[in-house]
DNA sequence: CTGAAAGCGCTTACAG
DNA sequence: CTGAAAGCGCTTACAG
């Protein structure tokens, strides 16, 4: 079987006590000379303390989840973009030592399963709807430090970070708007009354606004954030909407389809439309040209995660604000002035 | 605090230990009219077994770690198509109740240690070198049943899954040879006796030989997996390697770089230059012309992973036979006739 | 069909 | 600086 403690303790002569005090490093608990010891034995005997019974008999676990929602029995939706964050936050986790328990949540009641079930000190909600966030109850969560990414949510149980979604399509219409276009397209999947990509419409609105660019309901569309409808929605655009010279899009995923759609009906990027992409994911530059797009710092994110998490859970009150990380504008091949008409 | 058995076992007027039967299942050592009257409780007060009490007490954790590769304090090195890989493990476990521990490997020891810690009834191992698992011994895995992906070593304490790299590669230059090329090259990273590239270097030779085309040592090149170094690589053979007709690479992503690579210095694909990819990653459709490539299924390789784990869980004997799983080509727009001299 | 006892490997107060 | 006791929430034999 395994070493444990009451095996070292024996090979030392001492209490399991002193042990456990060396093992968790309470130095000033044991002489230096039985600390050197009790390494030592530990050293050779390649004991290793058992996390669970650590778990039931501390407060803490030193376990994190990583809940993610995973579609009626199928797989996890971790699109390309979110498993950097996944890299990253096992890294910042394991760093502190602790260990990170991936589970895809089918239904709302295995949240509270999750982090019941093995005593989590904390949870990372990655990619669910403000409206889920919201419906999250003191009595379901317990005590578990929960941070929720990329949420608008006003659900006071979580800690939030996320980049700044409103900024980045300011930014990026900015740019189109700089360029000397006026009929710009907004293109993404379907939004409600808060949330990342409702973020993004209002900061196209507002940068429309500011410019004296008449609002166009017909100019925004709800397109699923895949290659493929994307494909579709630019071959719409082509036949349907001569008129339009521009488009911000959500994802670079869905920009690259669009521009995919449109070079099926005949119309070139950047020379009939300018397209600009949100994430900077690696295909940006796989793709020709190259996407103009917004990129947010993913690993300063799951930094930011991380950091809640652990000030939370060192017993400090929630801060007041949300974090919100910066964005910036990535200028490649995609945008260019409109065609002389 | 939490509810506890105890609690439930009060409230239900019976002793704990048939609360814990009732919970586990255990139909036969239970009357029907107490079991619903105490699944009635458990429903109301919420109750969640305690996973490290269980852990603690029985002899399993029905805790699987997913183990990769995490290069010196860096992120995890999880490329997008192994996160296809993830979720699919992360699915088959959760549908048997199992949970799943993801953890970064940057030491050795840290394997030792992962599978201690928490007591892991399992594990698989994701993007390690064969002579990594090679190097595991019995006394440092215990009793897990562990699980290599993509593993060619010899080791007899890991169950291996992976595709028919070898098949894959033959597919792919028999495909070629059968348009007419000769002038055939081979990219991909660096590999040692065994392991998957090696597969698929000698699926290439062998296909070569089988049509009495000679091996030419000067038309196998080191390119690592990424498009940067694809893109170098496309501008060496551009420039120095005029009688290169056709390129088998061991992965879109360096395919889709290639392709970049030879379009900057002027040539064309599949005009000047046929080139085949591997993995059939999303990638492969985004581009233009979209990649001829060969693919694997993924999905069947976790839920195989998950099988041969339940298998070795279930007490049985190791199969004689690492399970290795078909795959096939798919014939897209990159590859093609050579062009006449 | 139901239960009392022992124990899994630790940590947390509390003594000395 | 070191230790004996109690307990974390379960399961595993073993009785009845």
């Amino acid at each position: 079987m395994a070493v444990t403690l009451k095996d070292i303790a024996a090979e030392a002569g001492v209490s399991l006590m002193t042990v456990s005090n060396v093992v968790n490093g309470k130095k000033a608990r044991v002489s230096e000379a039985t600390r050197e010891r009790i390494l030592r034995i530990v050293k050779d005997r390649g004991y290793v303390p058992s996390a669970s019974a650590r778990s039931l008999a501390a407060r803490s676990s030193r376990l994190v989840g990583l809940l993610v929602p995973a579609r009626d029995e199928a797989s996890l939706t971790i699109d390309p973009h979110t498993v950097e964050v996944v890299g990253m936050l096992e890294r910042e986790l394991r760093r502190l030592d602790y260990h990170l328990m991936l589970r895809g949540i089918a239904h709302r009641a295995e949240i509270t399963e999750a982090l019941k079930s093995w005593n989590l000190d904390g949870a990372v909600l990655l990619g669910f709807q403000d409206a889920e966030i919201d419906r999250l109850k003191a009595d379901t969560i317990g005590d578990v430090a929960l941070v929720a990414m990329d949420s608008y949510s006003a659900n006071p149980l979580a800690l939030e970070v996320r980049s700044d979604d409103f900024g980045g399509a300011e930014l990026a219409v900015a740019h189109l708007v700089a360029l000397g276009h006026t009929r710009i397209a907004f293109a993404g999947p379907g939004f409600a009354a808060t949330g990342v990509v409702r973020q993004r419409f209002e900061g196209y609105r507002t940068v429309l606004a500011a410019n004296g660019i008449a609002f166009d309901e017909s100019l925004v569309s709800t397109v699923e954030t895949t290659h493929a409808d994307g494909l579709a929605y630019g071959r719409r655009l082509a036949r349907e909407r001569p008129d339009v010279t521009a488009v911000f899009t959500t994802a670079d995923i869905l920009a690259i389809g669009l521009i995919e759609g449109l070079a099926v009906e005949g119309r070139s990027v950047p020379g009939d439309v300018s397209v600009v992409g949100y994430d900077d994911s690696d295909l940006a530059v796989y793709v020709t040209p190259k996407l103009t797009t917004v990129a947010q710092d993913l690993s300063a994110k799951a930094a930011e995660a991380v950091r809640l998490m652990m000030d939370r859970l060192a017993g400090n009150d929630r801060p007041e604000q949300a974090t919100t990380l910066e964005v910036r504008l990535i200028e490649r091949g995609t945008a260019a002035p409109p065609a002389r008409r």
